[in-house]
DNA sequence: TAGATTGTTAATCGATTAACAATC
DNA sequence: TAGATTGTTAATCGATTAACAATC
């Protein structure tokens, strides 16, 4: 709660990944460990540890290092991990279907707590203990239960209509699947994208261009 | 294939979201932009678009803007689309079929050529007219075929021997959806993650901070 | 030609790394 | 106490933004 502000993306962008590897070596049964220690097994400078974790207040002790355990704990605070807030999933297809079996929202800091699809003959269906709603009931129900989240796995054609309503229902938060940039048309709300086809073509970028510098070494005089 | 050198992470990165943009526009038939123009609708400055754009020639004109069409092609080029690669799903649980179904490849510069699994109950299925193989024959596909791209949507316990496979069979680019980081293990190898839990735990920091900061606004006295 | 807009250099801003005094 | 390792300040590095001459 104290310092807390102003906390740069990509400070955010490594939490995760330092709350995932504590909870690896948790499961080692490490008890202690050095900002120097966890660098090597992160392949990141101690320098940067130790900046990122003073951002959110003080966690270590000189001549010791961090306890895994409370590092681990206070890091999962700071992420919020204990709110678990209500999300909405919107769509039923191959991806929505995955990502509400797939992941393990609880230890995120969600409850999945409702599935919607216009398509009538998803209408009813179960995926994980929840029943499929008509997308037409969208208002009705968030008038009722107030999602935290709703979590796009709509094609991009249907995205921008469908925002707007959930907008206007009061949805501020979305973790976006579509290919639809909803922080460009509200600006007062929170999106977290994950753009597979994004992330597909920049692999597609780094292949050719390893493969391009592979070509121009093999054609390159020797450097000694 | 001139310049082309050293370009960061953070220019490749926008690339796909240009090419996104310019395809929108190819869609509206909007034929000429400037990057003022373009700036405005993505939320980026002009002079960011001018500066990536030359990390990879000189693609405007000067009191015209850019060509809405060349640009894109351009893009294209430089991301390596055209180039197909060839790809292997490994994994044919919720997250591989629904990866597997729901991406167009071809769009992205990769072929989809094989999906593999090793429940007994999966093989033989077909996604996609692709026919689920048997994990065992891993080694042996790749001794025939040398697939360029391995898409790992495995759990993570799997994962670390798995990618040894993989490694072994000269595989040494990586579409990773486990949740192991791979580069850790091999350094001469291409690896782009999609890490989807640590999505969502950046989404509920950021739900968390935005609470806390609408809190602590309430309380604060008024300022002019 | 005048206006527009680029390509590119220079200035600013922010993030990462290095260094070291504080202290367990 | 001596050794280790933090928290934190200062130095470096890189990325973004601003400015403007070049030029279509």
């Amino acid at each position: 709660m104290s310092k807390h502000e102003n906390i740069s993306v990509q400070v955010i962008k490594r939490l995760p990944r330092y709350y995932r590897f504590l909870g690896e070596l948790l499961d080692k049964n490490i008890t202690r460990i050095s900002s120097r220690e966890l660098s090597d097994r992160m392949h990141i400078t101690a320098s940067q540890i130790r900046q990122d974790l003073n951002c959110f207040g003080v966690f270590g002790q000189q001549g010791y290092g961090y306890s895994v355990y409370a590092l681990h704990e206070e890091i999962g605070h700071i992420l919020g991990i204990s709110h678990q807030y209500s999300a909405i999933m919107i769509g039923a297809g191959n991806l929505g279907r995955a990502i509400s079996t797939h992941m393990s929202f609880e230890k995120r800091g969600f409850r999945l707590t409702a599935i919607f699809d216009s398509d009538k003959n998803k209408i009813g269906q179960k995926i994980r203990d929840i029943e499929i709603t008509d997308s037409a009931e969208l208002e009705s129900f968030c008038h009722e239960c107030h999602p935290d989240v709703a979590i796009l796995c709509v094609p991009k054609a249907a995205s921008p209509a469908l925002a707007r309503r959930l907008y206007v229902c009061g949805v501020k938060n979305y973790w976006n699947f579509s290919h639809y940039d909803l922080s460009l048309d509200f600006d007062d709300v929170i999106v977290e994208n994950v753009h597979l086809n994004d992330s597909l073509m920049i692999l597609c970028y780094r292949i050719t261009d390893n493969k391009e510098k592979c070509i121009s070494k093999e054609s390159e005089p020797e450097v000694s």
